[in-house]
DNA sequence: GTATGTGAAGACCTTCACAGCG
DNA sequence: CGCTGTGAAGGTCTTCACATAC
């Protein structure tokens, strides 16, 4: 049963949770009001889709931080860790695996690969980066749940297709390329130069 | 056909582009259903979404992929160039500052800035780090039309207030916080974390 | 014949407005 | 009283299906 919680809601979920933890320590509740405003949505928005995890708001009151904090970690399966591989070890594949936003969120950099030879054995963040010829081995062996391609898009789909083939089911792509994968494998994408054009759109005179 | 575009075709429009220019240089024409099967949408969508643009597809042959390139960059604003200032420069900072795919479209960066003394003066890619002070004069001098946040959290907001007291209308976030900023400006996010976030949702059985 | 362009239908998403509960 | 939860309304987006044009 696919989708019970709408895309829309869960791409959101994640900005709340995160919004939650913004909040004062001593602050014990929070109104759907408030957490809207800090997350720049509108008020129903957020009781609607907090409505989905079956959440327990108290009237008159708001939603119980604790609480709210624990429903949305269950929600988006925050409560075990994921064993994170990341392919391409340029400047953002670098700048990714020594990223410390990850640990966190029980995201855990378990492997690094690289296609060029010269940049097998050589570590970054107390990781030693492994040849590709390895990957589908190292991915089942360390369990890893997520895959993150950083390659040069020529090499995108042919690192897509061994995760694939290594069994993953999800994948971060910062390639700036569409990869075809089947559907039982969910792919989002950071396409940097993307964003920037859509701003640009903006700044036209028919996005103004 | 000129007129407001809707906010889900801008977003694809950039992909069309970057396909449209994936394809063999032999090609001279190119069908909504080529088009989609490369972008990974509906054709119908792609038509939709280009008929927007006031497009002259030749019915029975497709779209000339010249012509089509054209308007699509038309459409975007990028037939000139922006110049692109980047504030934090840690390990994110310094792979945008070195990302060689923003060139291709126009994009210059230009400045980068950061608030740590021992990183200004120093040179990355060929740039000097250049203090906080000077930021508003900088903006203004060098023309910069979209600031880059790629600093830690806390100092994201900040950041953001002072690109819109430069004069800047488009902000592209690295930073996983939610800038509060006036309607004039326009805000993108990309966040690691909610995308990582948004992945293991789909790997419960919620979403499966 | 082939592929576009588009009205119409439907799916999805957001917002409103208020009933209902603490 | 204040705030949640939600039906209903109103948008927006996607897909279908076919008339239309080459």
């Amino acid at each position: 049963m696919k989708g019970s919680i709408p895309a829309a809601t869960v791409a959101r979920l994640p900005i709340y949770l995160r919004c939650l933890g913004d909040l004062p320590r001593s602050q014990s509740t929070c109104s759907s009001e408030e957490l809207a405003a800090i997350a720049g949505v509108n008020s129903a928005q957020v009781r609607k889709d907090l409505s989905f995890l079956g959440s327990q708001g108290v009237r008159g009151v708001g939603y119980s931080v604790v609480d709210l904090g624990r429903e949305l970690r269950a929600a988006l399966g925050l409560t075990k860790g994921y064993a994170v591989a990341i392919v391409g070890i340029g400047n953002l594949g670098r700048a990714l695996s020594n990223y410390d936003g990850f640990a966190g969120w029980g995201f855990d950099v378990v492997a690094l690969f690289d296609a060029d030879p010269s940049k097998v054995g050589t570590t970054i963040g107390g990781l030693e980066v492994e040849s590709m010829d390895d990957l589908e081995r190292i991915v089942k062996e360390r369990d890893v749940a997520i895959g993150i391609v950083a390659t040069p898009a020529e090499s995108a789909q042919y690192v897509a297709d061994r995760f694939t083939s290594a069994g993953l089911r999800s994948i971060l792509n910062f390639a700036p390329t569409v990869l075809q994968v089947p559907d039982s494998v969910a792919v989002r994408r950071v396409d940097l130069s993307t964003e920037l054009q859509i701003l640009t759109f903006y700044m036209t005179d028919a996005g103004a």
